[in-house]
DNA sequence: CAACGATGTTGCGCAATATGCAACTAAAGA
DNA sequence: TCTTTAGTTGCATATTGCGCAACATCGTTG
């Protein structure tokens, strides 16, 4: 499977754009791509010319172009999940009280497609399209238990309760495969504690996860039984609305 | 100025994905580029192995990848509201001949971030990087309305007609709320008339709001339902171009 | 069941194309 | 005004992407 270079810069150049905050200029991307001013000037334009960069006229640094953003709209406006999982989403909220989130598998990461917040006023924040790791979050542990490709190749630290022995890991992922569902207590960020199950699609493969994230003090240990059989529900109805037959 | 084109070549890939509901195979891709089976092959595979576009196991057929979800996020994220609101301005004002403004909730505010001036002599002076009371002002009332995290503390009087029982802006706010927009009837300066819509983000938030604000004797009960209707279009689009589905 | 067609991948030689260098331009500081 | 920093363009070179043809893999049909 050759890859053509070009095109490959092109792309990782997308990347960088995607974390430059405030833009960057011709030479630093030459300096990160390891090649002359010329290349990522030539690189560059030809981005821009398609609208997937954009050159601030003044300081002359380029940023995202808009063009990302139409994509993203066919992008989740074609996933039928998103479609049935919503008013999921909405009933898991309303019964939890709690943030609820839809994620699928993506590169490796967790990648959030929908959310429904919290009525209450204190929650946790986040947003559509951003991605989480696999190993530290509820929604990750089970697309990483029921997906086939999914793996891990680090497994940073986040908080004192991340786990990040690969082996015990292992472990625990077998655990989730076995209760048909994952929690991630405080281990990717403080004080939030999570819960996340399967959503299985019409061929019997997993297709992405719901789940919901509280503050620790209100997703309490003697509340997360009921919380749990509460999702679970939700998730094996919106299965066998997506076909699946189990 | 040159295009690569490799780059060029995955870059149309992407717009061809972009229309292609049921995805499509590396044939059709070869045939619209003009290039062999074997280049669209190697440019779609690269594509794929950056996450931006996505090969279906059973069909083998390509469709646009998550990839650009997360990075619309980024590019939706730093939108500079400003910027795009402007135009929306200009033509508030044009067709309405008052004074428009563009506010953000801020400290318990209204921030007002942009402006554009009536043409006429009798108009209503402001500065950019005011801020005004949340509960006497058609901007303030829209923030306070539909963002979550707005609240008034106190209620002080500024003219007569002032709102200065929290009930009755409770009910008030209410109002607001349900039909959409929020007006403010010399309760703040004396003669001034205001009326103010929200303007809703990609994730369906509330990010702002716009309005116009003139004398009473230009903006007369009269002509409300008008100004208002242009306001609300005007204001509906502007959340369009930003993202949202609503 | 074998032969076929449709679709996609790999190896390879060739030439087109992307590359680096250097010269040039433009703007910003000193 | 001179210097520094940042980016663009011309050009020669060889790297890289290209098409061809052979191969692989299915699914179909006689």
């Amino acid at each position: 499977m050759t890859i053509i270079q070009s095109l490959a810069r092109g792309l990782e150049i997308l990347d960088m754009l995607a974390d430059a905050e405030q833009g960057m200029g011709i030479g630093e991307f030459a300096h990160h791509l390891n090649v002359d001013k010329s290349s990522a000037s030539r690189l560059l334009h030809t981005l821009a010319s398609y609208g997937y960069a954009e050159q601030d006229a003044d300081t002359r640094r380029f940023t995202l172009g808009p063009r990302v953003v139409t994509l993203s709209n066919r992008v989740l406006n074609r996933m039928p999940l998103r479609d049935h999982a919503h008013p999921f989403l909405r009933r898991l909220t309303h019964e939890t009280g709690e943030c609820s989130h839809l994620a699928i598998l993506s590169q490796g990461r967790a990648l959030y497609i929908d959310q429904v917040e919290s009525p209450s006023i204190l929650r946790v924040e986040s947003e559509i399209g951003t991605m989480s790791p696999l190993h530290c979050t509820a929604l990750g542990k089970v697309l990483l238990a029921f997906s086939r490709h999914a793996q891990v190749d680090s497994l940073p630290l986040f908080t004192p309760r991340t786990i990040t022995d690969p082996e015990a890991l292992k472990l625990h992922i077998e655990q989730v495969r076995r209760q048909g569902y994952a929690s991630d207590d405080e281990e990717h960020v403080q004080g939030v504690r999570c819960i996340a199950a399967p959503v299985y699609g019409f061929n019997g493969r997993v297709v992405g996860a719901i789940g919901i994230s509280g503050p620790a003090g209100r997703v309490s240990y003697e509340k997360l039984p009921a919380l749990t059989e509460t999702l679970i529900g939700l998730a094996d109805e919106l299965s066998r609305r997506l076909g699946s037959s189990r």
